[in-house]
DNA sequence: GTCTATACATAGATAGAC
DNA sequence: GTCTATCTATGTATAGAC
């Protein structure tokens, strides 16, 4: 999925990679959704857990910021996005999962933001997850086809961010 | 390409639509790659001509706003940028493009800038460029499988941003 | 469970008639 | 230019042997 893109996920090359017959998947995932939301609970589960850690440390943006900003996982998190605008069910399950996320997400930053001098009316926790999820995001997409403009001061100007508002 | 994902973009799904054959397809377009790389050259166009006129406006930052807050280009845009991680060809069209139009906007931004209140040394032209084009993709890309938390704060946010940099 | 075999649709691409 | 016809590969999905 990384490499070919989500529409090279098929049952044949499932099969092929884990060395079985296209049968045998159609056995345990009927259909090719079966198969790609499996794939993407499993990727969930694991980004879940890094991300429930990392809204616990002391400094959870500065942490939230690392996980977002891993190639990786968010370039996979992006073909699912991607995927999920063709597939219902994929979109309901990433939605569901998405919009949970971002609300463990806005209570961690709540949480760590309070009592700073850090003025939350104008930018209150919940778009200070989204701002984040948005420049990672653009960061790891456009890096990954060779745009690199602009990103060098955009990710000085996030450090310059998370120094201010971090704790201490 | 929007309804179905860059995958559903074939020969014979294009000749279809067309009222032609697959074979004539071909005969335009040797291979797929040529294709897609024609339909991209084609919105491209028509998206320069538009961002162009909004950085010549009286206020260019919220223009550009506008223009990359519409839906379909910007979905468009998104789909095309998945696309090109797996095939090279569109890859290096867009990343031409894109680093481009970014040169554009921060040369635009920088005049709009210039003489103001803001403090670009920590977030100078290009990084506002790209910040703009990440909060724009991210409020795009998830309202379009239905994640919306988060979504009116950040909306709000870069209204409030764009009153205090924008002229007057 | 795992396989082989198969049905059937659709993909990219080419050859050759008109 | 535009078509028909066709090759070959690959996709989803099912049936049935082991």
């Amino acid at each position: 999925m990384l490499d070919e893109g989500y529409a090279a996920v098929t049952t044949r090359a499932v099969a092929k990679r884990a060395g079985l017959t296209p049968g045998l998947v159609h056995y345990y995932f009927p259909s090719t959704d079966d198969l790609l939301v499996a794939a993407y609970r499993r990727t969930t589960a694991r980004n879940f857990e890094r991300l429930t850690r990392a809204l616990e440390a002391e400094d959870p943006l500065r942490e939230l910021w690392q996980l977002q900003t891993e190639a990786t996982p968010m370039e996979l998190a992006i073909e699912f996005i991607a995927l999920a605008r063709h597939r219902k069910v994929i979109g309901a399950e990433i939605a569901r999962y998405a919009d949970y996320a971002r609300e463990l997400q806005t209570a961690a930053i709540a949480r760590a933001l309070q009592g700073g001098s850090v003025d939350l009316g104008v930018c209150p926790p919940a778009c200070i997850s989204t701002l984040l999820a948005g420049v990672s995001r653009v960061l790891i997409m456009e890096g990954a086809v060779g745009i690199s403009k602009g990103h060098a001061e955009t990710r000085s100007f996030v450090q310059w961010m998370l120094d201010r508002l971090g704790p201490g």
